[in-house]
DNA sequence: CGGGCTTTTGAGCCAAATCAAAAATAGTGG
DNA sequence: CCACTATTTTTGATTTGGCTCAAAAGCCCG
């Protein structure tokens, strides 16, 4: 059982690695408070505005995200919760959810008991550390978008997106030869962006023709990633990624994947 | 000295207890690291985007304002920051700034050192948790924002703002016979709707001209704050206002400066 | 009293919404 | 595996909220 969890819980841990200096103990505190792993079907929903669940959710694998939804109908994406990264540790101090986290695709979700939570701010610094920085990150990069809804036109606004979406499935070895996962609709991503659908998907027209990027099957691939950043404007600092969670490549396209394994076997053999 | 400290820092004490139960204790831990108040005139930068400060600072009187800015000049406001509330508590984790931070009126400033602000951490629980209080409710204020630029029409989001500004300055004590000091121009209100400086007058006109509010010598009256409310469709369940910070009103206009000077004794005796 | 901000007004334009419907895909049950 | 639905994606036509440009009017302060 705990060989499944820790394979399962391989993200979170190459994500906070990737932010601060964990020691071998620290990885396993971590790993061992993800005390339950549950497979979840796309587009349920997690936690509802209001709850106040009593362990926090960690997404290990596939796409989740929040979101508030308007009286009229309408809907506001409010950040897309990648692998590694928390969807509700804000709960604990605030009491309540003010607003719903759902899965966008099929995805693997840990739960982390509250009184983990509570252990590990109590025991280790460290630890602490690399959950206030996630914390941050998820706060920064919120801002980045807020500039975008007010400041950028729907076009560099869904290219800057989509350079944010490469850095940070690249932080964790998510990008396979220049290509993610990538399993929302058009109306979800419309949802993200503050746009119709319609106009969401004229955007995307329009990247496509730029051969910006290729989106197909659920994958979209970065033909010509500098131009696609060009466009945005992207400068990635707000991502705060202080070094990449991964060694740099030498083969090709292969290297995120023994990065992945290469952390497994180090958790593996403690 | 501490007299004249502990006055400046009223606001901030005021603030934290609305939000955690702190002990005399905490309060007069909490009010004798900051070490210096800083009179600052308004439109002055405090935090760069890329600097590292070694103190943190908090509004003590007056608005400041996060922001960043893109190439073509335009800029967009990201937080506004009131009395009692923290400019960088970030940056001791995440290393650099990614926005910038300047007063918009004549403010007060306190400057927290980094090292108290650890020494916080570690020996106060209760304080600690005031401070990610502070830190999250900022978050849930901006993912509201972001909601009303991707879905809220400028009327309604300016309503919405509006509403927001009343509660968040109602539970430090700051409304007064209705209305509150309101020291932005019609300019700084458009950077922070998203909106150009002309369609923001036009939209301010419209409230105007329904009574909802009244804007004048840098105060806002809220003449009909039920319907400005309605027209928002404003819940200030995301603000996370446990409780009111001043005890209810008994005579008129008075309680919140009667409050004010009972939190100033209060520490004044210890 | 004059020079710089703000605020206000008007006119024209453009990005993105809405409405409507067809074409393409993805599911689902038999 | 196929037929039948439901959902997504795409296209076209039209409308609109908010922008830009331009200029006047009001303020604030030295």
């Amino acid at each position: 059982m705990g060989h499944v969890r820790q394979h399962a819980v391989a993200a979170l841990l190459r994500r906070l690695r990737a932010a601060a200096d964990l020691c071998e103990n620290d990885l396993e505190v971590l790993s061992s408070a993800v005390r339950e792993v549950r497979r979840v079907r796309p587009r349920t929903v997690l936690i509802e505005e209001g709850d106040r669940p009593e362990h926090v959710h960690v997404v290990l694998d596939g796409f989740a995200c929040r979101y508030k939804s308007l009286p009229d109908g309408n809907r506001q994406i409010l950040a897309w919760l990648l692998p590694g990264e928390f969807c509700d540790l804000h709960v604990a101090i605030l009491g309540n959810m003010d607003h719903t986290v759902a899965t966008l695709s099929a995805s693997t979700i840990g739960l982390i008991p509250q009184d983990q939570v509570e252990m590990i701010i109590d025991t280790s610094p460290a630890l602490s550390r690399a959950l206030w920085w996630a914390a941050l990150v998820q706060e920064a990069v919120i801002r980045e978008w807020l500039v975008g809804m007010g400041r950028r036109d729907a076009e560099s606004r869904a290219a800057h997106l989509f350079c944010e979406l490469h850095a940070r499935l690249d932080a964790i070895g998510l990008v396979r030869d220049g290509a993610v996962d990538f399993p929302l609709t058009q109306g979800e991503l419309a949802d993200t962006l503050g746009l119709s659908a319609v106009h969401a998907n004229r955007v995307v027209q329009g990247l496509r023709q730029q051969r910006l990027i290729a989106w197909k099957d659920r994958k979209i691939r970065f033909e010509r990633l500098d131009a696609l950043q060009d466009l945005a404007q992207f400068d990635p600092n707000y991502l705060h990624l202080k070094r990449r969670a991964v060694a740099p490549q030498r083969g090709q396209g292969q290297s995120s994947r023994e990065a992945a394994s290469m952390v497994d076997a180090r958790v593996r053999s403690l």
